[in-house]
DNA sequence: TTCAGGATGTACT
DNA sequence: GTACATCCTGAAC
């Protein structure tokens, strides 16, 4: 398998964020292997972005891990319930990284299910598959991400993502047909608002 | 198929 | 005390 590495972190948010589409989320989970592709991305860049938590490089004991090297999870708690996973890229000292939005679930589909709605595959609901993994507070409850894995580093092996991983049948992607847009969830953060940072496959 | 409203904890002012 | 990079449910269309 080909495990995306440091110096492919070490990059331009916007460049990160639109390469990671179609590459495989892989997460090691009590021994099993759950797996998704990447569907959705957002970029968030500290130095210049009213939206991001690490604006003007506001430094605060949550957002720490934006300032560390490239290809580490920060994963913080939103919403009295929910959780969102980024991968922080460009260099030390750059608080930046990518928002992951949306997975498409590929492998350990049944842990996933259990996870998600402690149900098992056979039991969802057109509905609650469809929405299986089209949401950032959604991807991280399917592959069981808290901010116990804050900080993990995406080199190691118990969070990572494969452009490829041929053992399982999956291949790298072809073209993709990338689709532009503003970022979602920010009306409060000025011209920031409006940035077209936001990614997505079908 | 779309929409409004409620649930809920943490970080930061 | 307030804001928040959200999701689910149930009711109406």
């Amino acid at each position: 398998m080909s495990k995306l590495n440091r110096p492919f972190y070490n990059r331009d948010t916007c460049t990160v964020a639109r390469e990671l589409l179609g590459c495989y989320l892989v997460r090691s989970w009590q021994s099993s292997l759950l797996v998704g592709q990447i569907t959705e991305t957002e970029a968030y860049i500290g130095r210049m972005d009213r939206a991001c938590h690490a604006y003007q490089y506001h430094k605060t004991p949550r957002n720490a891990i934006m300032f560390a090297p490239p290809g580490h999870a920060y994963i913080y708690f939103t919403y009295g319930m929910h959780h969102c996973l980024n991968l922080v890229t460009e260099p030390e000292g750059e608080p930046s990284a990518v928002l992951l939005r949306g997975i498409r679930p590929v492998c350990g589909l049944e842990e996933m299910a259990r996870l998600r709605y402690g149900r098992s595959v056979g039991e969802l609901t057109a509905y609650q598959k469809k929405n299986f993994g089209n949401g950032p507070g959604k991807l991280c409850r399917a592959l069981a991400l808290t901010r116990e894995q804050n900080g993990l580093d995406l080199l190691g092996e118990e969070l990572y993502v494969c452009d490829a991983i041929p053992e399982l049948g999956l291949l790298p992607h072809g073209p993709l047909e990338i689709k532009v847009g503003p970022r979602v969830g920010i009306d409060n953060s000025g011209e920031a608002k409006d940035y077209p940072w936001n990614y997505s496959v079908e």
